[in-house]
DNA sequence: CATGCAGTACGATTTGAGTCGTACTGATTG
DNA sequence: CAATCAGTACGACTCAAATCGTACTGCATG
């Protein structure tokens, strides 16, 4: 297993050091709405593979807003890019501030998909 | 794991009895080929999960024909998805006289995707 | 309050996938 | 060898997604 545990064991409290009334999330598909073909829609794209990838791998237990990932592509590509992984439910969406920021689902879709982030996590692009 | 290892329950007779040596496979990535990407995409499609799902769960010992499914779709519509499977490297086809059989390459996905085929198995269409 | 900045909205364009009808191929079998 | 049958090839159509420029919104900070 290679993809990094945040939280072992039970977490009884909260881990994020975040403000304790954190931003609604935007609009995302609930847990049991969550569709295999979506999903993996969404993942088929390397762009989004390497967002969800980074986030996983390299995110540490804080959000990211989009300039955090240094792509190469203008900003309305990218919203795009955003906004399919949101509405696919993989990732969730805080705005901060000017910054909306993403993290993945993990606990959702661990659930409702195990293995899954495993092989996004493992995945590497051109290769 | 749900997967079905073999042959759960004995088929009575052997409809369709496989000579000693297989005709060659059809044009097919390597397993070094496999794409992450390519593979998501290529299971992406409700039609094509559901024939995955369906080699995977049903398909006892032995590759299966395009009509072997029952899917109402025109025969052109079946080609399109049997070799987009095939190219995606999922499904491996044999030519059989007549038919065009079907597997799914287990092996090789267990291998360079773990769990992938297990998410496929647990899919269930509209729900 | 004015400026700047993160990100969106909108629309145009392009590309690729899904869908399917029709004509075809190639093996099987009478 | 002719009929049949599984499946392909080809092409047309449709639709959704990707891409991106430009204009816009709304928060933030001076």
């Amino acid at each position: 297993m290679t993809r990094p545990v945040t939280t072992a064991g039970a977490p009884a409290v909260k881990v994020l050091p975040e403000p304790a009334d954190l931003p609604a999330p935007l609009p995302e598909p609930g847990i049991d709405e969550l569709r295999l073909e979506t999903v993996l829609g969404a993942l088929s794209d390397p762009l989004r593979l390497t967002i969800v990838r980074k986030l996983l791998l390299e995110s540490e237990d804080f959000d990211h807003s989009c300039g955090w990932f240094g792509l190469d592509r203008p900003k309305s590509s990218l919203t795009h890019h955003f906004r399919a992984l949101r509405e696919a439910g993989i990732t969730r969406q805080r705005q901060y501030g000017l910054e909306r920021r993403s993290h993945v689902r993990v606990e959702d879709l661990d659930a409702r998909f195990p293995g899954l982030l495993d092989l996004v996590a493992a995945w590497t692009p051109q290769g």
